[in-house]
DNA sequence: AGCCTTTGACCAGCG
DNA sequence: TCGCTGGTCAAAGGC
């Protein structure tokens, strides 16, 4: 069931950019809530938890957990991200993993593609380029570099038996910062590291061998789910 | 009309 | 070599 969180959109406004800048060999991980991604249809409103969009190509029942993996792919024509996530059955998302990086800037949150035209272009692309500057003027928007929104609704912890590894999965928060940038940003506005995030195990691997550059960030969603009230709290005090 | 989700089948890697 | 598992493809249907 559709958790109608508040707020996809609330998501999608606060949760900025956690963008990454084109070449990097980056490293993102991004945790996204659980919001049901996609309202549908050709519009707005198909970017998750991320800021991204993402398009579903499959789905399947992997061994070691009870839940079904879904697996999408960034929208964007030459991004190569991809990213799988598991989610409990009440649409908790359980576990995330990205692939690689996302090579352009992140859709703007009611906009659906960047627009092609004739604006800017330089919007876009400069963040690429030129991320540390550039981000000041994004910030502006956005205001912070990469943080992950997090998860939330907890309602009962599931075990996961899977063959021997049980994890509690409800939901958690897992901010991450990987890029300098952003981690210069996140530290600027002091968000990050919420004294009461709780057990939030992210892992980041980065493999450089797969594919050029590629990358794999893995986050756990592992909580408990006892923190739910900690929820707000845990919205991590983004306060710019 | 366009894009997305769903779902079964297919393919590749590994033990 | 065979079987298993994970990942991707592609057709069909929906909004």
């Amino acid at each position: 069931m559709p958790i109608s969180r508040s707020e996809e959109a609330s998501d999608e406004s606060t949760l900025p950019e956690n963008a990454i800048h084109g070449d990097d060999i980056g490293q993102q991980l991004v945790l996204e809530g659980e919001q049901k991604e996609t309202s549908h249809a050709t519009g707005v409103g198909r970017t998750s938890e991320d800021g991204y969009n993402w398009r579903k190509y499959g789905q399947k029942q992997v061994k070691g957990s009870e839940f079904p993996r879904s697996y999408y792919k960034c929208t964007q024509p030459n991004c190569p991200v991809k990213k799988k996530v598991e989610r409990s059955h009440d649409g908790q998302i359980t576990e995330i993993i990205y692939k690689s990086a996302h090579n352009h800037a992140k859709p703007h949150p009611n906009r659906r593609a960047p627009a092609p035209a004739p604006a800017p272009s330089t919007d876009e692309m400069s963040e690429i380029a030129e991320a540390g500057e550039t981000y000041d003027k994004v910030d502006a928007d956005s205001v912070w570099g990469n943080i992950q929104s997090a998860v939330k609704d907890t309602k009962h912890s599931l075990e996961w038996k899977a063959d021997g590894q049980e994890r509690t999965s409800s939901a958690s928060v897992v901010t991450e910062l990987s890029d300098p940038i952003s981690m210069k940003r996140g530290r600027s506005l002091c968000m990050f590291e919420s004294e009461d995030t709780p057990e939030l195990s992210s892992t980041l691997a980065s493999h450089d061998g797969d594919e050029d550059g590629a990358t794999q960030a893995v986050v756990s969603v592992e909580d408990d789910a006892e923190d739910v009230e900690s929820e707000s709290k845990r919205r991590y005090h983004y306060s710019i």
